[in-house]
Parts: C-alpha cells; structure tokens; sequence
RNA sequence: GGGCGAUUAGCUCAGCUGGUUCAGAGCAUCUGGUUUACACCCAGAGGGUCGGGGGUUCGAAUCCCUCAUCGCCCACCA
C-alpha cells in the first residue's frame, strides 16, 4: 500500500477470479428471501456496448445490496439468439467465402451459426466479467438452448389450440435483403425527401385522361384500379369508367372508396394491392385482382412485365424515364415522406409485401398485460412510459411471428400437402395427421415441417419463466425465484420485449401450481414486480451513441484505462431514470480519482496503524458528529435506492464520503507532524472506513473488495460482498450541528486568511464576542488546529482592527496585525447589514400574518421564528460594529 | 394527425408530499497553495427574475391555465 497512486488493473481481475473461486455468486434455493433478476439477454454474438454498461451496473448494484441486504440474490444470465442479426453475419461470412446459404442447406448452414456462436458467444459474458457482474454463472442459458425449445413448441401449439396463432395473407413488412419479415417494431420510419409523380392514365376509348400522384412508380404495373372519393364531385362523371395502365397497357375500373383523401395530390389513388397495406384493404372491399410485381429481392417480377430482373430503386428511376417519353409524366414534385427502413439492415427500405405468414391474435391476450400494469401490480419507473405502454397494447395488432430464416426456433406445424397439423415433435405431428387426414398409412417423409422460425422475441416472452425451468417437470426453482424483483432495461424496448413479457407470464403461469398444490395467486403470474426504464446513452453532443458515427467508445478500452470501478462511476453518476443520459469519459475520470482518493485516504489511516499508542484524545465531538452524519447518509441511500434513485445514492455517497469522511473528519483526527494516533481513534476510524466501503461496494466493487481485504487479516474466502449492508443510527441533531458549525468556522477563517493573503503557516490569534459558547467550545482544538490559530479567546467587547465573522450569533475576530482598509470593511458590512434587515422584514411580515401562523405546520413556523432571532442577533451585531468602525 | 415529456448557474442535470437539504450538485471558470496520505491533491471565490404571462394559496421552481421554444414516441396520407 505504500504507491500513490492506485492501479485498477493489478486488481481487478484479481477479486473477479476470487470471488468467482470462491461462488460469491452463486444461489440456489433456501430458506432467506429471494431477490432475482434476468439480464437482458445480449445478442450472442453481440459485444459490449455503453448501453450494456448502463443497465448491468444498475443491475448489479441492485443485486450485490440485496445479497448484503441478506437476502438470497440470484442474478441469471444468458444470450440471446437473435435470429436476423447472427443469421445474417453468419450469411455475410459465408458469402465472403464464396458459400451461399441455399447451397449448403438448413442442416449445414445451422452448422455454421452454431459455430459462429461457440466462438463469438462467450466475448460478451467475459466482458460483463470485467465490469463485475456479479451473476451466477453457472446459472447461464441461451435462448436457443434445447429446453427453451421444448418451451417455445408447446406454447406454439397451447397458443394454436386456443386460437390464439393463425396463418393467413397479409400485407408484411418485408426486408428484400435479409429476405424475411419483420414485426412492425422491427421498422424505423424515417422521413425522407422523395419525388412525388404526376401520372397520365388514358381513359379507355377517349382522348380524356386522368392525372394520379405516386411517390412509387415502379408499382405502376401492379395496379388494379384507380380510387376516387364517392363525395368528389370533380370526378363523378368518371365513375365506372376504365383506365388504361401505362407501359403494361392492362385496362382498370376507377372505383370509389371513402378511404381517400380529396386533397391529397390530385384526389386520385392508384391502388396496388400487393404493396400496400391500405391498397390492399381496398382492393378486399372491392375484389380487385392481386398483382405481386415484387421478387423477394426487391427486383421486378415476371408479373410485373417491364424491367424484370432489375431493382426497384433503379426501376422507379428507369419508369420516370419511360413515362416522360411516352409522355404519360406531367411533372415531379419534391415532398417529404415517411419511409420505413429495416431495423437490422440501416439502409435497407421495407417493401410492404403479400404474403402467407402466421400471426398471433393479440385481442385476448393483452388484457391481462394491459390491466396489471395500470393498477400497478407492475410498478413501471419512470410512471411516463405506463402511457406509452397503455397506448401501444390499446392499439396492438396481431404479431407476425414467422422468419423467414433458419437460425431460430423452427415452428412446429407439419404440412401434407396444403393441409398441415400444429404438433410438440415430428412423431406426435404424424399421429395427428394420420387422424387428421384419416390416413393410417401415412410416413414421417410425407409431412414437412415449415421452414419459417419464430420471432426471436416469441423465445425471449418466456425468459423469466424459462430461466429457472418454468416448463419442465421440476418447478422448485421456478417456484423459489419467480416473479422476479425487477427487471432493468432500455425504455427502446418497452414492446419488443417488456410488454411481451408481461403478457407471457399472465398467459402461461396461471396453470403452473405453488409448492403446495394450489393455484397460481395472480400476483405470482407477473414476471416482475418492477420495470426500471435506462435511458439511452448518448455523447456529450446529444447524439445517439452509434456504430457508423465512432462516437461509441469501446467500453474495454475504458475499463482499462479508468478501472471498471472508474467506468461504473461515471456512468450512475449520470443515470437518472428513464432520462436519456450524455455520456463523457471525463466522468469515468472523475471516478478514477475517486478511487485513487479512497485509496490514499486508507493509506493515510494504515500508516497511523504502524505507531498507535493508547492515549487520550479529544476526537468525542468529532466521533459523535460523524456517526450522525453517517446515520443520516446510509438513511438517504437506503432511501434512494428503495426508489431507483442510483445516481442519486451515489453522488450523496461521493460527497459524504470525500467531503465529510476525508476532507473533514480525517484532517479534524490526524495527529499533528510527527505525532502519534492514539488506539481509540484507529479503531474508530478504521470501522467508518468498513462501513464507508461497505455502502460504496455495490457501485465500486473490486476497490472496495481490495481495501476490505487490506485492513484486516481475513478468513479464507471472506468477502465485503458476504458481510452486512450498515444500518444507520441514531441521528444526534445538536452534534451535528455543531459538527457543520465548526466546519462553517474553518471556512470563514479560510475566506480571511486568502483575502488577505496570508500562509497557511502562519498562527493568527482569534477572539470571539460570544453569548453561546456551544457553537464552538465541542470543535474549538479542531477549529484551532485546521484554521492555523495559536487560540481562540473570549473577548468581552469588540475586536477593534481585526477582520470579523458571524457564525451562528456569535462574532468572531481573526487579528492580522494588518492594517485593514476601513472603507472596504465599512461597505462589506453596510452591504450585509442591508440584506439582513431587508431578510429580517420578510420574516417579520410572514409571521406578521395570521393566516400562516394559523395554517403552516408548527415546525415550519418555529422555524421561522428561529430565523427571526438570528437574524435579530446579527443585525445587533453588525450595527455595534460599524458604530464602532 | 394522436400522444408523451422537457425548459433551473457557462455546460450537463438533481430538486420526490407546495414550507430548512430550497434555489442545489458535478463539470467548467477565476484566485491562492509542493517538506506533512493524495497535484489523479488542498483551499477559497464568482455565477441563476427556476422559459414568458396569468391564476390558486398565508406561502409556488414545485399545483392549474396559457403562450413560446425544443425533444421523443406512435400512426397507412398515395
């Protein structure tokens, strides 16, 4: 201990192993309360991002208290499947070797994202390692694992068996490169700046024409009748008529609708009903035929005539093209539109596709959701996005729920033929289909299974009952640890996954039976008592933290530099809830001087250890100010932290503990140069120390841990994680205030002496003029000590010559055997007798008045009755000395 | 178009049930300080009509109304 400087990295791998040696983090059931939380699984082969930094700090926070709070705290981890993103990693990488998905097959191209797991799955858990994550390791799972699986297929067919999960044509969001669907919260809208076309359209035999504004017009060809308003009187006369379609030359009715808008573009609408959502609603309504002029890819379709083969975008530009030299473009306008982009491919444009896909009816579903999180059975902090989730579950629609990929959970329905059956594995899938089809003689090579996987998010619904086996045989965990206490997450996900979740736990824990064999109780459904919100990490310019903007720092780098206590620190000095927080590494700095300010501190006090003697000291006061201001933080960070407040918890830690710990009571009880400390303070404040730590553990594990660990010889495999969270004392208000007086005292004393330019060195007398001794007498060798005064003497009459200050009515003088300008001292205190007389007025009128002495609380009027008085006293004060001046 | 939120010191933000934690913190700025645990330090200072206006109240940064500005989410305007 003897460097001045602290190395995080000499350290903190060093407990990380120990603690892990010694299964600090490990839980299984038994008789103490269970505190659970599931990490938010990360994409496997994801790698650590701030974000992650952000919500598994407060997670571990939250979970090492409540494991020092002396309950049984279990944090389970794992990783997610993430079927779009590993899919098409795994894709690009074959690509690269020249090896294309289709050529290689389901079987082997599953091979390969098995591969790419195993050796990019485990980067991610060695970096929440670093950070401290206190998990249960041995607890991890993976959202693709067999037994997730088996949990996946039987929800699929209860949900099939209630009506829940369907199949049927629907417009899709559909991602041309990814080739796949995606849910309507896997779509970023964007509004970006597109050309708005002025289509001719001739009317069959006629020289009229009609003019139609599309922003897209390489649809043209998948028209199938032109929309007017039944109201619009412009256009009455053509109804029934028929168009002619440009380049394809197909003849379409023009058929009125209530769905259009009148004012938009020319009142026209080209109905497509293979590539809108609305147009195919119209086209419903009215039996109009579907034209898909769309190939997966995004390229033009044999269907489509014109230009098959080539991509849409540069299809749309070779149309406008065609049309201005047939001369059916009337003009091009610029106008902003709203576009939906692929949340896994940035750049790639949704194409609203026809096509068949299974989908789960949400109707029934989300009551439950929707009503447990509204009367709070579900706290969800901050309350404002309890608004945001109401609004989403009251508008939900059905949830398509079938990828277009092979990386996930394949879906359990075997097909014969068009006919297909919803079964648990291929076996009991042939059993029911030789019932189905009545077909005793059928095979297992007659039925196929689907090719489609699950949503990934349809396997994440089921973590929290999942990770401790909620679907198998043995329920004792999923008994012991469910509902768990919280989960912590980023509000960006609040319908992915918060709302589905939810919904899981009211939909399939019901039928599970407690330990006893009675029903599930509702309030042993949810899957969380409380959802605490992140928000999103941004730079200090605002900007969302981003891969294509290298604004991101690499959170490692970090770690090293600045230790992970250091990262940890600043990043919940700037958590508050649920608000979007700007991240600057100056404060993983900040956090690292804090480390390195503990750590000298405690190098200060193991130095006393070498020469403490038994003797007396005069540190009563100081002790019995400290244990109360101690009381008072460990009350303020229980408080905080009851309610998610952490950042708050921790910057009052950060101030008790510098300010008040180190820079108050550590200077008031250190010996003088040369001197020795005496026993009873070392024992002292070498049990603050323990608690200091104690409180600070949580958020700043491995420091912590390695003083814990320095100030005492401990048993093999003790830990501070294993020892008891400090309750708070007794709070002594008059010790206290003596201790803040004292503290004010040094401070005045400082202001002089800098104002005057005087060293540190030099011993200045001081006198006070005093009714109340109290207000100094406790701290008066302290006050002497830290203020550099050869004494502190009472003093009958005024000080003449000597700077003065007021603290608490009393008057203190500080000699400078200085000449001190009359002038500026006459105006220094005309200015501060002038604003106390006007403050003395303002309470004077306050308790002047009836009402607020009849209204306000007692305390709150004694209150200012004490002002009153103090106020009183300086003026009197003030007046006798610029008399005198 | 619908909804939600924000506006407090130069910057980033706390401020919970209306009243002593009420005008705060950190950073930044300025000034001074090295034989004493720490210059990754110590000490001191300056800086705000709590976005504007109105109201409720004995009392408003806090509650209500209104205006302004800014953000975010949701939604099918071709």
């Amino acid at each position: 201990m003897s460097k001045k400087v602290y190395n995080p990295s000499e350290i903190e791998g060093k407990w990380y192993q120990y603690w892990m040696d010694n299964q600090i983090f490990r839980s299984v059931p038994d008789d103490r309360e269970p505190y659970t939380i599931v990490i938010p699984p990360p994409n496997v082969t994801g790698i650590l991002h701030m974000g992650h930094i952000l919500n598994n700090t407060i997670q571990d926070i939250l979970i090492r208290r409540a494991r020092m709070l002396g309950k049984n705290a279990c944090w389970v981890p794992g990783t997610d499947h993430a079927a779009i993103a590993t899919e098409s990693k795994v894709v690009n990488k074959l690509r690269e070797e020249g090896i294309s998905k289709g050529d290689i097959g389901r079987e082997e191209f599953l091979k390969h994202c098995f591969e790419w797991k195993d050796k990019y799955g485990g980067i991610i858990i060695d970096q929440l390692k670093k950070m401290g994550a206190s998990c249960d390791w041995e607890r991890e799972r993976f959202t693709m694992e067999p037994s997730l699986n088996v949990a996946v297929t039987e929800i699929f067919n209860i949900w099939y068996e209630k009506g829940y999960i369907y199949r049927d044509w629907k417009i899709v969001n559909w991602d041309p490169k990814a080739q796949t669907t995606l849910s309507n919260e896997e779509v970023i809208r964007k509004d970006v700046q597109s050309n708005l076309y002025y289509v001719k359209y001739n009317l069959v035999d006629s020289d009229e024409f009609v003019t139609i504004a599309t922003t897209r017009p390489e649809t043209i060809m998948g028209d199938t009748a032109i929309c007017v308003h039944p109201d619009d009187k412009r256009f009455e006369h053509l109804h029934g008529k028929k168009v002619v379609v440009p380049m394809v030359n197909r003849e379409i009715p023009i058929i009125c609708d209530e769905y259009i808008d009148m004012d938009f573009g020319t009142g026209m609408l080209k109905v497509t009903p293979a590539h809108d959502t609305n147009d195919y609603e119209i086209g419903q309504r009215h039996s109009l035929e579907t034209i898909d002029v769309f190939n997966a890819d995004g390229t033009i379709s044999e269907a489509g005539k014109v230009f098959v083969g080539e991509d849409r975008f540069i299809v749309r530009k070779k149309v406008a093209k065609l049309l201005e030299e047939t001369k059916h473009l009337i003009k091009t306008e610029q106008m902003t539109n709203n576009v939906g982009y692929s949340e896994r491919n940035a750049d790639t444009v949704v194409e609203p596709r026809l096509s068949l896909q299974w989908f789960v009816k949400m109707e029934q579903i989300v009551k439950p959701a929707l009503a447990h999180v509204m009367n709070d059975d579900i706290k969800i902090m901050p309350a404002k996005f309890k608004n945001v989730y109401k609004h989403w579950l009251e508008n939900i629609r059905d949830w398509p729920i079938s990828r277009q990929l092979w990386w996930g959970h394949q879906i359990p329905v075997w097909y014969f033929g068009e006919e297909f059956v919803v079964a648990k594995d291929a076996q009991s899938a042939l059993d029911k289909a030789r019932i189905k089809f009545n077909n005793p003689q059928l095979e297992l090579t007659d039925l196929k299974q689907e090719d489609d996987v699950l949503d990934t998010w349809f396997s994440s619904m089921l973590w929290p009952i999942s990770v401790f086996d909620g679907f198998g045989e043995d329920k004792t965990e999923f008994n012991y640890y469910y509902p768990t206490n919280v989960l912590v997450t980023g509000w960006d996900i609040i319908f992915f996954w918060v709302a589905r979740m939810v919904f899981g736990g009211y939909e399939f824990t019901p039928k599970f039976a407690l330990p006893d064999g009675s029903a599930r109780p509702i309030e042993k459904q949810k899957p969380f008592e409380d959802v605490y919100f992140t928000g999103m990490v941004r730079d200090s310019q605002r900007r969302k933290m981003s891969k294509s903007l290298g604004n991101s720092p690499d959170p490692l780098k970090l770690m090293d530099e600045y230790g992970a206590d250091g990262v940890r620190f600043g990043m919940m000095s700037v958590s508050a809830a649920g608000n979007d927080l700007l991240f600057d590494e100056k404060l993983c700095d900040q956090g690292k001087k804090f480390s390195n300010k503990i750590w000298n501190a405690f190098g200060l006090v193991k130095m006393w250890e070498e020469n403490a003697v038994d003797k007396q000291n005069d540190n009563a006061s100081t002790f019995a100010w400290f244990e109360s201001k101690l009381s008072k933080t460990i009350e303020d960070v229980d408080s905080s932290l009851a309610s998610y407040r952490i950042s708050e918890a921790l910057l009052s830690l950060y101030n008790f503990i510098w300010q008040d710990f180190f820079s108050t009571y550590l200077e008031y009880v250190k010996p003088n140069y040369g001197d020795t400390q005496d026993q009873e303070t070392l024992k002292r404040t070498l049990e603050y120390f323990e608690q200091v730590l104690q409180l600070l553990h949580p958020f700043m594990p491995f420091i912590t841990e390695e003083i814990w660990q320095a100030m005492d010889t401990r048993a093999e495999g003790a830990s501070i994680n294993l020892t008891t969270w400090p309750k708070s004392g007794s709070i002594d208000v008059d010790a206290l205030a003596k201790g803040e007086y004292s503290k004010e005292i040094i401070s005045s004393i400082r202001d002089i002496r800098k104002k005057a330019q005087i060293k540190n060195a030099d011993k200045l007398a001081a006198f006070v003029l005093t009714d109340n001794p109290s207000v100094y007498e406790d701290f008066m060798s302290k006050i002497e000590k830290i203020g550099g005064l050869e004494s502190i003497l009472v003093s009958e009459t005024e000080v003449i010559g000597a700077q003065s200050f007021i603290v608490k009515g009393q008057q203190f003088y500080i000699e400078l055997n200085q000449v001190i300008d009359v002038e500026t001292k006459r105006l220094e205190m005309e200015e501060e007798l002038k604003y106390t007389r006007g403050f003395l007025v303002s309470v004077q009128k306050k308790l002047g008045n009836a009402r607020f002495v009849d209204n306000a609380p007692e305390k709150v009027v004694a209150m200012e009755r004490q002002k009153l008085a103090d106020a009183e006293s300086k003026i009197k004060l003030l007046e006798e000395s610029l008399g005198r001046l």
